[in-house]
DNA sequence: AAAAATCTGTCAATAAAGTTACAATGTTGA
DNA sequence: TCAACATTGTAACTTTATTGACAGATTTTT
C-alpha cells in the first residue's frame, strides 16, 4: 500500500509548489488504485477530478466507432492528467486506461475547485502543463500532416531512446518498456504491418536491432538522418 | 487608421478583463498594421510579444523543408495569438502570416511580462485560451490518424459553414471566404487534387455548389452522415 | 510441460492518395 | 481590352499504406 508522504518524497508531482498548498492537497487528496487496463476516465465523461500518476503508466487514447485507436500519450509517474476537463468544464477529450498496476493521487472536482477558489494565483502552476501539451499535440499535428512514415517513425523512436532508453553491456540504447510494434502504429496513426515492414528495414539497414517486446537502437545518427531527409 | 479606444467597443478581445487591466492594456499596447502577406512572425523566432487581431486574418501554419505546408488556423478578429511563447519562454511553432491588410493590437514582450508580475491573477485569463487551442490540436490529430478524408472534408465543411457561412436568397449555407482548395487541402494535409475529386463527389451528389472561389452548403445533414460513418 | 495468448514477419490483393501534366476557366490589373 | 495570374478539373501513372490471411516465434498461464 502507497503512503501518501512518500509521494511526496519520490515524486515530481508536488514540485515547485509552495509548502501549504503542497500540505492542503495532502490532506484533501486521495490515493487510488487502478489494476491493468482499467479505466481511469472515458472520453465524453464529465470531469471528475485530478489525476497525479504516482505508480505505473496510464495510457491516454482515442478510439473511432470502427475500434480504430489512436495513442495519443504514455503518462509516467509524475505527470498530473485530467486537468483540461477541470479547467474548462468540458467533457473528457480522451480515454484513460491503466497499463499495468497503477497508483494516482486524486483531487476531487469539487476539492479542486475549492482550492482554486481560494487561492487563484495557482492557475499559474496549470500554465506550463498546457502549454507543453498544446506543444506537443501541434508537433504530432505536424508530424502526421508533413513527413512520411518513415520520419516519423524514426523521430518517435529517438523520443523513446530519450524517455525510456537504458545502456547495457551491449552496443546501443536499449528501448525496455513493453511496447508492442502494435502500440507504436497506433502512436503514428498506422497499421501494425506498415510499422513492422519500416522497423525490418531499419534493422536491415543496421540502425535498430529488434526482439520480442522489445527494441535496440544502435544508430541514432542514422535516425536523426532519417528525419532530416524531411 | 485605427483608434484604439474603438477598438474597446467593437472588439471583443477585451471582453471579460477587469476594468483596469484594459485601462493599463489601452496604455501600454500599441496598433500595428500588416499588408497583405506579411509575416507577423516566423517559426523558431523568440516570441516578442502578444499579439490580438483587429482587423483582417491571420494564417497560422508550418512547413517543412520541402515547402510542403500545414494550415494550422485561420485566426479572426477577436482572438489573441502568440500567447504560448510568452508563457513559456520557448520559440515560435508556428509561422504567423497575415491574409489580406491586417491590424493587431501588440503587447511587447517587456510588457506583457511586467504585467502579469504586476497581477500574477491574470494568469488564469490564458487558461480557457489554451485549454481550446490544445483541444483543437488534439481534434486535428483525432481527425488526420483516425478518419478518411471523405469524413474530415466533410467536418471541415461543417465547420467552414458554422463560423463563415452566410444565408442569402438561394438555397443553402454559402462560404464565401476567399479559401481556395490549395488552403483547404493545406489544412487537412492533403493534395490540392484529392480535394477538388471529392469536393466534386459532393457536388455529384448533391450536397455542395462549388464556384470559383466560394463554395454552397445546401445538404448539411448529408455531410454530418458523411461524418457519421466514421 | 502443455496450452493459450500475444507478438512478429510476410505476402497478395486492394484501396487511397501523391505526382506530374495539361487544359479550361475566372479574376485582376496594366 | 488584353495579358498575367490564380484557380479549378481531370487524367494517367506511381507510390504508399490498408486489409485479410496465415505461419512462426515468444511469453504467459494453466
Amino acid at each position: 500500500m502507497i503512503d501518501k508522504r512518500e509521494i511526496l518524497a519520490t515524486n515530481p508531482l508536488l514540485s515547485g509548489l509552495p509548502v501549504d498548498v503542497v500540505e492542503e492537497l495532502m490532506a484533501v487528496s486521495v490515493v487510488k488504485q487502478f489494476a491493468d487496463g482499467e479505466c481511469v476516465y472515458a472520453q465524453g465523461e464529465e470531469g471528475d477530478g485530478l489525476f497525479g500518476v504516482v505508480q505505473g503508466r496510464i495510457r491516454l487514447s482515442n478510439s473511432s466507432r470502427e475500434g480504430k485507436e489512436l495513442l495519443v500519450m504514455l503518462v509516467e509517474p509524475g505527470d498530473w492528467i485530467g486537468e483540461v476537463s477541470l479547467l474548462d468544464g468540458l467533457p473528457r477529450s480522451l480515454d484513460a486506461y491503466a497499463m499495468g498496476d497503477c497508483a494516482v493521487l486524486f483531487l476531487s472536482r469539487a476539492r479542486f475547485d475549492a482550492l482554486l477558489k481560494a487561492k487563484p494565483e495557482l492557475y499559474q502552476y496549470f500554465i506550463p502543463m498546457l502549454c507543453r501539451k498544446l506543444r506537443l499535440a501541434l508537433s504530432y499535428v505536424e508530424g502526421v500532416a508533413l513527413f512520411p512514415l518513415p520520419a516519423r517513425l524514426a523521430q518517435r523512436l529517438l523520443e523513446l531512446v530519450a524517455f525510456y532508453g537504458v545502456s547495457d553491456d551491449k552496443p546501443g540504447t536499449l528501448i525496455d518498456v513493453h511496447l508492442p510494434q502494435e502500440d507504436i502504429a497506433k502512436m503514428l496513426g498506422v497499421s501494425r504491418q506498415a510499422i513492422s515492414r519500416e522497423l525490418k528495414r531499419f534493422e536491415s539497414e543496421g540502425i535498430i536491432q529488434l526482439a520480442y517486446g522489445q527494441l535496440r537502437v544502435t544508430d541514432e545518427a542514422a535516425l536523426q538522418r532519417e528525419l532530416g531527409q524531411v
